[in-house]
DNA sequence: ACATTTGTACGAAGATTATCGTAGAAAGTC
DNA sequence: GACTTTCTACGATAATCTTCGTACAAATGT
């Protein structure tokens, strides 16, 4: 297994697209990653295998080249890479108030009964938490 | 009033940075955006100049030359920005689901007490709305 | 009036991203 | 074994972002 030669960067746009892919397959090929970035997005197969290796040096991903098929896997959690965009961004544009982040999004998008109820089961278990 | 010439586009890094800065002050000079600017960063005058004629050139900013020294406003606001930047996130990240997204501010940073009656407060009235 | 200071305009270089073409190695096919 | 297909490696280009130097116009100071 290929040890990523620089460790963490925030994944960029294109990046995360390949992580997203990555994270629900948890292990795939070049070809698998780019079948299913190819159905939503026109795109260049050597433009998915070079975004991933470019991602590995990164520390983004991890590799096995045992087989000729080289097998890519995420070196980063999608709860750190959603821990660290949040951060950056209640820092850059809710004046570092996750509160007001909070509601933002609430007003944002259409939010279900179902994802109310949920936020306020997580908020009470939350409270308690903290007793 | 100059408008601007292209219509719309999301800001940059350094973008935000500068939209910060008007959004507190309202209406400013390349001068006073540059001072608090460089108060945090090391950064020469021309490049704070070149970034906001760029950010009036996108429709970023509207700006005032009537005067020796342009007086430039935010031609989008806060809020807006937020919910773009909420909207790219929650798809590009959070599966959709503004829910998770919420679930995950909240895992992430500290919160206050006083933020959580603020994000309870906001809930209730939430609901009340939705009747 | 002349020199200095204070501004804006603009071009251009450097960095980072995104994309792809081409080369060549390895595997599979007839 | 020769041909075709399947891969990875790598260099190169275009686009975008960031930064700054230089030029020059207007205002200010002496």
């Amino acid at each position: 297994m290929d040890t990523p030669a620089h460790n963490k960067q925030r994944p960029t746009e294109s990046e995360l697209e390949i992580l997203r892919i990555l994270w629900k397959l948890e292990s795939a090929t070049v070809k698998e990653v780019h079948e299913m970035l190819a159905a939503t997005k026109n795109t260049g197969y050597t433009t998915t295998l070079k975004t991933m290796q470019i991602m590995k040096d990164k520390g983004l991903l991890y590799r096995d080249t045992a087989s000729r098929q080289h097998i890519y896997k995420p070196a980063v959690t999608q709860e750190q890479t959603q821990k660290d965009f949040l951060g950056k961004m209640i820092d850059g544009l809710f004046s570092g108030s996750a509160s007001r982040l909070v509601i933002g999004a609430l007003n944002n998008k259409q939010i279900s009964p179902d994802e109310l109820q949920e936020i306020k089961d997580y908020l009470e278990q939350f409270e308690n938490k903290n007793k």
